[in-house]
DNA sequence: AAATATTTTAATCAGATGATTAAATTATTT
DNA sequence: AAATAATTTAATCATCTGATTAAAATATTT
């Protein structure tokens, strides 16, 4: 095992204890042990870090039920016995793609939404803009992510504390308060950001079937995206003011 | 074998065709003599319609790779051997319910669309309401639609040719007669399309999330979502006359 | 009711799959 | 450089999983 993972405690199933030296032999702990690892984790060694990278490539292209262990060994070129040796268990190297990948996801909108210098108008230009461009770079993303929360929703989501405060944002302050003074009509946050969400994410989710029935090379599709970079906001805002 | 299956050209790996009587003896046809089956389908026996009620079911919540055949086989409470008398493979019981599922789904979508008695707003009226209706009583089937069509999509989607006319419809005609004449300013019907079918189906996509970052039970959200239905159309037709 | 066909069941198979192991190789420490 | 630790490899294991089979049970035909 990497040596910043033996921090005594081992996985009782994991018999490769033995053969390091004394100081682990104290190991009676026994079956679910979980201790957190990385004591002095160094700075991902090259193979762990190829592992992971193209764990979260297959992952998010298949979901967690579709990739096989060897789907990622082969895409990272490496021996599938690395994958137990860095990363335990494929669930537990799942689990740190998807926390990573909700991260900066949540992270992307946070950042937007509780700058305090900027004005709402302007938030839904960047988050678009923002949003898009990030989108462009792992167009599978956004439906890894939805399809993959399925499973496991509550435990991920609310363990993860980016996604709970979405609601209490600068930006949600912001819409509250344009309310209060006529601006906008529609009062419910959460259905302006679930329009907002939707006409950036749908088309990305629905990729595959757009592609398919307006014939759509993937160049095509990118650049009907980058137009909607442009346009999203100007809908949106004409949404505010709607009846 | 269910008899309506036996029309000679059975499947190479089955020998269940030799306890049929004499005329099954000629199938001298080998391996995947893939044969259009249903000569005289008696309208489904009752375990037949069960099986794939309840394949239907798990499918829509866990989609093809994380369904077990053991699992289809407990929810509708059959001997798991059923699975493969009466529908050959889980491959098979899959793409029955993939391809109903997305007929029911472009149906619904085409038969309002190509109405030539009512105008584009009252398309997008009824799209809107006949879509949130239809999707409240199974919510998992934009999800599983979505996700699962990325391992099909061309093969499928181009083979069930209610997809490749939606942007032939009556509803597009109406809709670029609209933007010659000034009364929309998106001059592209697929935008108009990605975010009306966004704002409907985004919400039941992300909706794991949605429950969990807004605290809401299934109760609020499908309250939620009825609101939706009022309010679509309000907002759509205001981003018609957008900027 | 006997004969035949169909449906259902329990047991089993073969291949896939995640994980482990012991040995070989490479790197680090002494 | 010898000793020790860490990494990598090939082989193997145990379980899961889709599918099949032969026999039993039930239904249909003659």
């Amino acid at each position: 095992m990497p040596h910043y993972l033996n921090v005594m405690a081992t996985k009782a199933t994991s018999a490769k204890g033995k053969r390091n030296s004394a100081q682990a032999a104290k190991t009676t702990a026994p079956a679910k042990a979980k201790v957190s690892p990385k004591p002095k984790r160094p700075l991902d060694s090259n193979t762990e870090s190829i592992i992971k990278s193209a764990a979260r490539t297959v992952f998010h292209q298949k979901g967690f039920a579709a990739t096989r262990t060897r789907d990622i060994a082969a895409a990272a070129n490496m021996n599938l016995a690395l994958l137990n040796y860095y990363f335990k268990s494929k669930e537990n190297l799942f689990q740190i793609i998807m926390v990573e990948t909700l991260s900066g996801f949540f992270g992307t909108m946070l950042v937007v939404f509780n700058d305090t210098s900027t004005t709402l108008e302007k938030k839904i230009t960047l988050a678009v803009e923002g949003y898009i461009d990030l989108i462009i770079t792992e167009p599978e993303v956004p439906l890894f992510m939805m399809s993959e929360i399925r499973t496991s929703a509550k435990n991920l989501l609310t363990r993860l504390k980016g996604p709970e405060s979405i609601l209490q944002t600068v930006f949600v302050s912001q819409y509250q308060e344009a309310v209060k003074q006529g601006k906008i009509t529609e009062p419910n946050p959460l259905h302006f950001l679930l329009n907002l969400l939707g006409m950036i994410m749908f088309p990305f989710i629905a990729s595959p079937m757009v592609k398919t029935i307006a014939k759509l090379s993937d160049k095509q599709f990118e650049k009907l995206m980058l137009e909607r970079k442009q346009r999203i906001p100007v809908w949106v805002k004409a949404m505010l003011k709607a009846k």
